[in-house]
DNA sequence: CTAAGTGCAAAATGTTTGCATACTT
DNA sequence: AAGTATGCAAACATTTTGCACTTAG
């Protein structure tokens, strides 16, 4: 199958590139061009992001409280970073971040059990250092 | 505020006893239920369920593809240190390990960023031994 | 010209909520 | 009796789909 070029393509990427690193909902981009003089349908969003999916381009995931899906464009170095989110539990913050210890524990775990790790995927639950002054400690 | 107890709750409960350690959508139950000649209301179970993940009892949580939030009984499970819980992204499955690495990560992590872990709530992603053979990859 | 991509609105999920009724205490 | 829990259906929110129209190649 032929892929055509389009400008919703382009408009989406980006997006995608202002965004790089950081997750976005689908209403988020579609907030953003509401703004800009601009056509980008729903659908076609969905469409897009959906094959961006299946190319390994951008990752899905969720978050839970939150209902919508997350996206997040993470192009190829995919594999490579240890890119893992948090969230925090007070004030429901999300921080990304890049750990070796990460890829320390998977590495061990896929050692020890066969199991292989998708830390990109995982959401951590803790608490920011903001919340941790606040609170006097957790 | 008092509660009170009621069968619905029972036959909750009974479900959740059933199906300790694996996970199931309130879709699950409502089919499971349905057989039975009794009474179990949709809004009924996700009041519940709501109830018991507030508790600590259950967690929810999402597993890509399925739109249908996840859910499971861990009870007390969640109450170990080093405990750490991996969910298999092909076949579902609940892995359950221990590992001294999550204490490492977390200690790094408090000392770099600030934030403080709690490992008890995260569900890691990843793909089980079993599913990585059949994959025939990673 | 042909086939892929778009956008709208409708349909398909999944989850929450309002409210009258039933049940616990 | 007082107030919680239930069950239905309607409301909501998100995502997918059908279809006519547009546009890239």
């Amino acid at each position: 199958m032929i892929t055509y070029k389009t400008k919703q393509q382009d408009l989406l990427m980006s997006y995608l590139e202002k965004m790089h690193g950081k997750h976005f909902t689908v209403e988020d981009i579609i907030e953003y061009f509401s703004k800009k003089d601009v056509t980008l349908g729903k659908a076609t969003i969905y469409r897009q992001l959906e094959k961006l999916v299946a190319d390994g381009k951008v990752v899905r995931y969720f978050i839970d409280e939150k209902t919508a899906a997350c996206f997040e464009y993470t192009a190829e170095c995919f594999a490579e970073k240890n890119h893992i989110h948090i969230k925090c539990e007070k004030c429901g913050k999300l921080i990304h971040l890049e750990s070796e210890e990460i890829l320390r524990l998977q590495k061990s775990i896929l050692k020890e059990h066969g199991i292989t790790l998708n830390p990109h995927r995982t959401v951590f639950y803790g608490v920011c250092p903001e919340c941790r002054k606040e609170d006097g400690n957790a």
